[in-house]
DNA sequence: AGCGTTAACTCAACTTTCTTGAGTGTTCAA
DNA sequence: TTGAACACTCAAGAAAGTTGAGTTAACGCT
């Protein structure tokens, strides 16, 4: 009964100044542009100590003048916002069949996005190909290495050798040793690992729909169904990293018990549909199927619906979220329909009239959203004050 | 669409002092005792450094020398301990019908552990009455004020006015206004307010079976069925402080939905019971039928079994906790019993070898359990490092 | 139009806290 | 016996923050 505490870091000057620098570049993410006294109100800290520090960050690169505001009485405002080029993270979907890759500048704008067919899945395949393409977009985006502040990776889950091994994730030789590791070596940056929901949760957080939000759930329809949970602005992992695991619990349908994936996935659309008969492989014909109101994908919606309220009753209250949402690898339609069809439990603890966000959303979809997420991961990092983190 | 920025402190040479003073307390309690060198090593801080806040921490009380410890080559080592009468903790769980109240010394002993019945569930009543307790407990006790380092007190939840209320919550006035803050004002002291649930689980975390666990899930037998969750060490509330309303969700029970709640508390066995002809309304008697291997009992212990089960499930693969507890209001045996009984779900992430903890654990029992934890929640502030966490 | 108030920002002095490096004392092992 | 290992202290120095006085610009009242 070894219990190791978790490392945490006491505070020295120059552990506090990084901290003061990411919470101020993190007030200035948050309301686009500000001035140094609104952001030293925010922080707790003097105005002068801002004033120290944005002259800092301007030195750096990290932040530009965004001319001056005259906000009532007083000196007006100088302003500041992050600088765009000021940084940039990759972004790396390993998938079974293919990587994808996304380079985003500091705001989050998507500089480049590319696909790359794997020869195989195994490990030094995908390590190779994506250095391959880490070079590659950065040869052509004319970005310096240096200016990389890290790669996000977004890997099938779960992790590490549990009772879910096998059944989905299809990468093998990934259960021994470090991910996060591995690909450090590989890429020489840092690395931040993490399953296709939370990366998505993150971008969301980052530049979507759930901007300023600390507390929220994200669906995410991939190959199965996964679930991201952002807490007070963290990603909730488990003490195993595979929180979320949302795929193979067990909800109710038309008074049945299935496995919430089965009733909902993109894999279980297809093989609906194909015991109807009709044959869809990617996303452009669903979405066609959709427009003409086919009426077995409308029934599978509807199925998909019950599971998604059973879901939802299960996250609302266990974890009392502002809101949750539903994004991935389905057309926004077929997203928008089943939001419309899934019923709000009434007996929830997120059923209050002081709520200011709807119970469910939708989120960005398409099929770059994992990797863009994924490039989340390192802009989330560049703008969390961490002292207290060991690393 | 207000999107408020959580409030987030910077970092200054007083908050950065008091930020590792709580560092190395928690470095010392973790261990028992412990010399300068090994917490400066813990904590990334110099050996000087630590050796200035210990003296801080000895002048203001809160530890002791503890003798010297020789260990190996080199000066034996000083270590330092957590003086207990350093600081006290009231705790206070309120219920409909009673208050209870608890004094706990700096490393979780209980100094006085009181009940007192409520006239009346109002709101003045019970501010009253928890106040006239603080005084006796501080009288009889001989401990001043000043050395009280804040309350915490357990009520039901819901907070706020959701879906379940009126369900549940038996304290009416108390979803206007901020229960934390009315406390505060009663009491002059600093207060924490949670659910059963969570107060059990910190708990468990300072003094119980959960010592040094950073992510576990607590599921507390109370009125009805609580869910503490730890991630990261810190208490999952949620964003409206609801988080762990597990009591309400769908399990299945013999191929039968039903809500968690009424298969598996203590109000469910008592109605079941009834049901059967047999009485019983309190705890002991529930635990002499069980020694008497009452056949009704063992039937409705069948049937909580198998809906712990299906929560086991859930919690487990959207956590993925290091360990599930079970405790509260229900006769150890009974725990022991429903652990014994309660099938472990294959198809889960908590389903590996690498396991250090069992996958279902049991905590505390017995009726002061939530009170105590009450306490606990102040000593858990006080050994928490809370640079950046604005109040 | 004039003038006092308000507010953002800078400058320079000061404070707090941490780190560094040299020095002391104790224990173990060769 | 001697040297390496290790915990700890002392004194000097460095880093980052705060404070308070001073400057500048806009607003609004007379």
């Amino acid at each position: 009964m070894v219990s190791t505490l978790k490392p945490q870091l006491g505070a020295n000057p120059e552990r506090a100044r990084s901290h003061n620098k990411q919470l101020v570049l993190r007030a200035i993410r948050h309301v686009g542009a500000a001035g140094r006294a609104e952001i030293a109100r925010a922080s707790g800290l003097s105005t002068q100590a801002v004033s120290n520090i944005i002259s800092d960050l301007l030195g750096e690169g990290l932040l530009v003048e965004q001319g001056v505001r005259s906000a009532g009485r007083g000196l007006p405002v100088q302003q500041y916002a992050i600088k765009p080029d000021g940084g940039y993270a990759f972004g790396v979907e390993v998938r079974p069949t293919a990587v994808f890759t996304a380079l985003v500048d500091l705001v989050g704008t998507p500089i480049q996005t590319r696909r790359s067919p794997l020869r195989n899945a195994g490990k030094s395949t995908i390590l190779d190909t994506v250095s391959a393409q880490l070079d590659i977009c950065l040869k052509e985006s004319r970005v310096r290495k240096g200016a990389l502040m890290g790669a996000g990776i977004v890997m099938p889950g779960p992790f590490g050798d549990t009772g879910l091994t096998g059944t989905e994730s299809e990468l093998p030789g990934w259960n021994t040793g470090d991910p996060a590791e591995i690909f450090a070596n590989a890429l020489d940056l840092p690395v931040f690992v993490e399953n296709d929901a939370n990366a998505a949760a993150m971008a969301e957080r980052m530049n979507g729909v759930a901007r300023g939000l600390d507390d929220f759930a994200y669906l995410y329809f991939g190959q199965g169904l996964g679930l991201g949970l952002v807490q007070n602005g963290q990603i909730l992992q488990g003490a195993f990293g595979n929180a979320g695991e949302i795929g193979h619990i067990q909800v109710l349908v038309d008074g049945h018990a299935v496995e919430l994936e089965s009733a909902t996935s993109r894999l279980s659309v297809q093989a609906y549909l194909a015991g109807q008969g009709v044959s869809v492989t990617d996303m452009d014909e669903l979405n066609s199927l959709y427009s003409t109101a086919n009426r077995h994908l409308l029934d599978w919606l509807n199925h998909a619906a019950q599971a998604l309220s059973s879901a939802l009753s299960i996250i609302e209250n266990l974890f009392d979220p502002q809101t949750v949402i539903l994004g991935g690898a389905m057309p926004d339609d077929l997203l928008d329909h089943m939001i419309a069809r899934t019923a709000l439990p009434a007996r929830s603890v997120s059923n209050r009239p002081d709520r200011t966000h709807p119970r469910l959303m939708r989120g960005t979809s398409g099929r770059m959203t994992a990797t863009l997420g994924a490039a989340a991961l390192v802009l989330h990092q560049a703008f969390t004050p961490t002292i207290a983190e060991a690393r």
